[in-house]
DNA sequence: CGTGAAATATGTATCGT
DNA sequence: ACGATACATATTTCACG
């Protein structure tokens, strides 16, 4: 699909900010609100838009911690690292998962409440799999950036 | 700040889906459209929800490497940390920044578009940083799981 | 917190380029 | 194919009970 330097405008307001009306998404890229909310609705159907969403402050909700779990599977097998994927996917704690090359297989972002926590995912998750060989665990205390805005292209 | 059920549910909502119309979410919730909007004001001012976005599919938008990175300071001294974390928040390629405990210092989640891009990065913020001892890079072709909803209190 | 009414916004049909 | 205008529908927002 082809984006014109409307889209990619129309794209970068809605990164920043999801609540603008459509009427002043369209005064702002220069367009009537019509042919603004056509653009926005074609970059939904077609996937670029992928979902609209609030965004929460974990630490104000209750204690948080963020863990950076690198995992290394034993063996490099495809379906062995499906199911594992699975898990990872179906976890709510796990809230990112990135498939790396190199010494570790999986790199995993996970929010719990408390360290009690974590050692029940850990046990329900990591040990559960077979082909997990093992993980190493950072601790984070603080989540210092978290910004979910993509780089557009220039044109 | 005190939230009761009500208060979490609309959470609920809208971390699924930001772009619910108040009246869909007032009658999801079991209030009216008035209510919902008062509590959806005051939750936005206290800074639970923080802001609302649009979530794009990067790979729809070109050619995109997630880097998992590393990184390991020379002296743990909280001014040179300092300094570290504020290049980290304005730099564009990195979305995330943990400061973590143990071996590692920081854990940054850093998207490009290729590798040239990734070069620039490192020699711009890394290896600019006087303080900074080394860093690994994990390479990721694929985010399997990207999911930004906070598991909520359950009152 | 709910109701109802005024102010805004969205969505569609139609026309023009 | 794409955008503008205008109109009908839906939603937001606020004063008041």
């Amino acid at each position: 699909m082809h984006l014109d330097r409307l889209d990619l405008r129309i794209l970068d307001c809605l990164q920043n900010d999801g609540s603008i009306t459509n009427q002043a998404l369209a005064s702002k890229v220069g367009l009537s609100p019509s042919a603004s909310l056509k653009r926005v609705r074609r970059l939904r159907e077609s996937g670029i838009i992928e979902r609209e969403v609030v965004l929460l402050a974990p630490e104000k909700l209750g204690p948080t911690l963020h863990m950076v779990v690198e995992v290394i599977m034993e063996r490099d097998h495809k379906a062995l690292y499906q199911r594992f994927l699975k898990q990872a996917q179906a976890a709510p704690e796990v809230k990112q998962c990135y498939q790396v090359t190199g010494e570790v297989d999986f790199v995993l972002i996970v929010i719990v409440a408390d360290m009690e926590r974590y050692e029940l995912f850990c046990d329900r998750v990591l040990y559960a799999d077979p082909n997990m060989r093992k993980f190493r665990t950072l601790i984070s205390r603080k989540r210092d950036k978290f910004d979910t805005r993509v780089t557009l292209p220039d044109e």
